[in-house]
DNA sequence: TAACACCTGTTC
DNA sequence: GAACAGGTGTTA
């Protein structure tokens, strides 16, 4: 998303805005800060969040949640929150339709030192999963505090690639362990940007686009059928972890 | 650590 | 009508 962003608003202007006359609680704050006439200068993510530089230093900062997404349109849709016009002409629309995205205005750098290092950077290292907890090591993929930038998915997809039953106390896995663990999830992570995402179902690019890397899936939503390494001798299993789905293989999965 | 809350939409 | 869905924050 980030990509597709920079591509098509950064160095533009804010003219315009429009906001739903009910915006969610979570998206009150963006009525707060008059934009108008300040310049989108950059647009970074940091694992799951997204901020937009603005020429006086305050950033925009953007959680999609669930639903949440940018589109290039302008404001009118069902479900549509706010939107910046930008250069007179383009539309920059947020639309979010479970409502769970978050918006404020603040320093992208602060909001920062609540997350772990970004999965794609090199400050995640095997080190970074060394820690004491007896949390499955699924959840600690999730925990954005830990590592950012993965969810329920991607936490599947990872282990699976890295051979790693997600149940596994994160406190007993070994050095190499950690290593493939971190290699498997920056490949996973690569491929799936490279693929444009995963529209599992409701995912879109800037331009309303789909990502096909659900396609590449190898465990989530595959219950029962065959493990890619095993065979059709063994099924995709599916647990519950933290009240989440988890798909994994018992056959290749320690 | 678990349960629940926040939302809407889709599927069973 | 119930269950479930990619996330996270609060409460018990």
């Amino acid at each position: 998303m980030r990509r597709g962003l920079v591509r098509a608003v950064r160095g533009k202007t804010i003219t315009g805005v429009a906001f739903s006359p009910v915006l969610p609680r979570q998206l009150s704050c963006v009525i707060d800060v008059n934009v108008t006439d300040r310049k989108i200068l950059e647009i970074h993510r940091h694992g799951k969040l997204l901020s937009f530089r603005l020429s006086d230093g305050v950033d925009l900062l953007a959680h999609l949640g669930m639903s949440g997404r940018f589109v290039l349109r302008p404001f009118g849709q069902r479900h549509d929150h706010f939107s910046w016009e930008l250069n007179g002409a383009t539309h920059l629309t947020y639309n979010d339709f479970r409502r769970f995205g978050r918006l404020e205005f603040g320093s992208s750098e602060r909001a920062r030192n609540g997350l772990g290092p970004d999965a794609l950077t090199t400050d995640f290292r095997g080190s970074v999963l060394a820690i004491r907890t007896r949390r499955p090591i699924k959840i600690v993929l999730m925990d954005q505090t830990i590592v950012a930038g993965r969810g329920n998915i991607y936490a599947c997809e990872a282990l699976f690639r890295a051979r790693i039953d997600p149940r596994r106390a994160a406190n007993t896995l070994n050095p190499d362990e950690r290593t493939r663990l971190v290699r498997a999830i920056k490949e996973m992570l690569s491929q799936a940007i490279e693929h444009g995402g995963s529209t599992l179902r409701d995912y879109r690019g800037t331009e309303g686009q789909a990502g096909d890397f659900d396609a590449e899936f190898l465990t989530y939503g595959r219950a029962g059928q065959p493990c890619h390494r095993c065979g059709p001798t063994l099924a995709i299993t599916k647990v519950t972890l933290d009240g989440r789905a988890t798909y994994f293989c018992q056959g290749c999965q320690f």
